[in-house]
DNA sequence: TTTTCCCGCCAAAAA
DNA sequence: TTTTTGGCGGGAAAA
């Protein structure tokens, strides 16, 4: 435990605070700090910088140049040479930082399909996903208290979270990479520099939209020290909450320096949580050439004007540049990527009654359609989620089809999209199947013609079924998720068993091209039968549960009412950052986890949960 | 009050 | 060992 700095002892660091003596916390921020830095090196590519004489220079600590250099280097703004002593690369080396970490980007958040294919001994001492981790967090507080329940909860909850965090290849870490402690959670893994590098991964994924800290704080939560023992308890609430409580400190020191930078900028959100939205290298380049500019500044007392986390009036104007560099949104980014090889087939077309090119085409609202390409670099995206979130495919499709009915892409497309997915799950031999299951869904569409509501999902889980490879022939109405046909009775489903989440897990089987091999030792299968135990019963994708179980821990008391209105808030957080591919559809499917978020809860009434009464 | 985040203790890592 | 690096969280300024 640090020891408290007496508050003398920061007053009297005050000292270089402007003339008047006063102490302003505002003067000392590292977003003034960094712009400060920036502009004393920026002036001299490859110039050595040396961290005493950056202290010196600029009149701070040299605890506060570590934090600095650490986000820089992050960003690939300079890079370590030597100790104490790094090199200032400049901006122009950002944009090929960022394109690297862009292309890791989703598996370093969420791991790769190979981090799951590690044998189960070998897992013990690997790291977890940050997706993993988040999950076994995003177990419900254990309401009932009793150990012989949470401990076989706990059993298979640390087998499905066993799998293995996917290691960030950056020069940082390769860097830093050496022999850890065996106690694991390597202190150089919890860098600034690396959460920094992470953090900028989520603007990456996420396009335009916003990030907000906390949900950044929950999908970057380093390793708990009782993460060497995955699952050991239903985690915690003041755990959890410590450990973010300390990662939203961090990131707001690395959201203030990247501020400072312009490659972010913090943005007003509704429930006044604090957020920020990537505004990417050109912005940024911009302001390193005014700092540059600059001709005086005033290096060893910080001067509000010089870089403020709040923008300035004069630098709006960047604005208007954003939209040619910047992501629009996830699909949109897929969609650029793929622009030099769609060209070719965006030649103009007829525009009569026949149908449309995916270039001609034209949604309702007179946007540019989904095309092919774009479909299909999601659904490359999508392969590389972790096979244990199960309902992907069926999400998938179900996009398409949401898609399809909303207008956004060509029917055309869409079919062809999903009869090849399928044709590839399925493998050549059932290439006749698909063509013809294909086929025949082509043709009830056509005859649907301007679908009724209920025509319309029999085609949904007609595709759901042809994307899943399965015969199923009901599909659970969570896993269609889109969001036209959100309003529709969540009716009971108990008929249904496990049946969507073990048909995915048949469906793994299928997918990607290689794996074949690691199915097995996946813990799929056993996923369905997992679900007797009480916790879960709870599906947390689904309100109705929720509310259940809500109304059970409001029963047992208000410790574990707060707990549990702790879990759905950090839940709720992690799912909304979860579904952003998918949301890049324009559709609300989210990628159920079905074999690792528990299953519905026809029988959630058997949750132990105390009795106020005693039973 | 809550949010933001500076400050410096002190432990890990490196020399 | 000494020095460098930097995680961490208390608690005060700012909102």
């Amino acid at each position: 435990m640090a020891q408290r700095p007496s508050p003398g002892a920061r007053l009297y660091k005050s000292k270089q605070s402007s003339g008047s003596g006063e102490y302003s916390r505002k003067e000392k921020s590292l977003g003034l700090l960094c712009g400060n830095f920036v502009h004393v090196y920026s002036q001299e590519e490859n110039q050595e910088i040396c961290l005493d004489a950056a202290a010196t220079t600029l009149g701070v600590e040299r605890r506060r140049i570590y934090d600095i250099v650490n986000v820089l280097e992050s960003v690939g703004i300079v890079t370590r040479k030597a100790k104490n002593c790094y090199i200032w690369r400049g901006f122009s080396c950002v944009t090929s930082k960022l394109d690297d970490l862009s292309k890791k980007a989703f598996s370093d958040l969420y791991g790769t399909p190979e981090d799951f294919r590690t044998p189960v001994a070998s897992r013990k001492n690997s790291k977890k996903t940050a997706a993993a981790r988040v999950k076994v967090e995003m177990q419900p507080p254990n309401l009932d208290l009793d150990d012989s329940l949470s401990q076989s909860q706990s059993q298979s909850q640390s087998q499905k979270a066993a799998c293995v965090r996917s290691s960030m290849e950056t020069e940082l870490d390769v860097q830093s990479r050496q022999p850890r402690r065996a106690s694991g959670g390597s202190r150089k893994e919890k860098s600034l520099g690396v959460l920094s590098q992470r953090f900028v991964q989520l603007f990456l994924l996420a396009g335009d939209r916003a990030v907000s800290l906390d949900q950044a704080a929950i999908q970057l939560l380093g390793r708990s020290p009782s993460d060497t023992d995955p699952l050991s308890v239903s985690p915690v609430e003041g755990d959890t909450t410590k450990l973010l409580k300390t990662k939203v400190r961090r990131l707001y020191d690395i959201a203030n320096i990247l501020s400072s930078l312009r490659l972010i900028e913090k943005v007003h959100t509704v429930n006044r949580k604090p957020a920020f939205k990537w505004l990417g290298p050109d912005a940024s380049s911009k302001t390193v050439a005014s700092l540059q500019e600059r001709s005086t500044i005033n290096v060893t007392s910080t001067r509000k004007e010089d870089v403020s986390l709040k923008r300035p009036a004069s630098e709006v104007a960047d604005k208007g540049k954003r939209g040619t560099k910047r992501r629009k949104s996830f699909a949109r980014f897929v969609k650029n990527e793929e622009a030099e090889s769609t060209v070719e087939a965006k030649s103009p077309t007829q525009a009569n009654g026949s149908p449309v090119t995916d270039a001609e085409f034209v949604d309702t609202e007179g946007n540019e359609g989904f095309d092919a390409a774009t479909l299909e670099r999601v659904a490359s995206v999508i392969s590389t989620f972790p096979d244990s979130y199960a309902n992907r495919w069926q999400n998938y499709v179900s996009s398409v089809d949401s898609m399809l009915r909303r207008g956004q892409v060509r029917r055309e497309t869409a079919y062809e999209c999903i009869a090849r997915l399928l044709n590839e799950k399925n493998g050549a031999e059932d290439e006749s199947r698909g063509d013809s299951l294909k086929r025949e869904v082509q043709q009830s569409c056509e005859e649907l013609g301007k679908e009724s509501d209920s025509q319309q999902m029999a085609v949904a889980e007609q595709l759901s079924a042809m994307a899943t490879g399965s015969q199923v022939t009901q599909v659970s109405p969570r896993s269609r998720g889109c969001g036209g046909t959100r309003e529709e009775e969540r009716q009971k489903v108990e008929q249904e068993e496990s049946g969507d989440s073990c048909a995915d897990d048949v469906n793994k089987a299928g997918e990607g091209t290689q794996e074949n091999e690691v199915v097995e030792n996946d813990d799929g299968p056993t996923e369905c039968e997992t679900t007797q135990s009480g916790l879960d019963m709870i599906d947390p994708w689904d309100q109705d549960s929720v509310d259940k179980y809500m109304a059970r821990a409001r029963e047992a008391g208000p410790k574990h009412l707060r707990a549990a209105e702790q879990w759905l808030t950090t839940f709720r957080q992690w799912q909304e950052l979860w579904t952003a591919p998918f949301a890049a559809f324009g559709a609300a499917s989210l990628p159920e986890s079905a074999s690792e978020a528990p299953k519905r809860t026809p029988s959630l009434g058997a949750v132990a949960i105390p009795d106020k009464n005693g039973s």
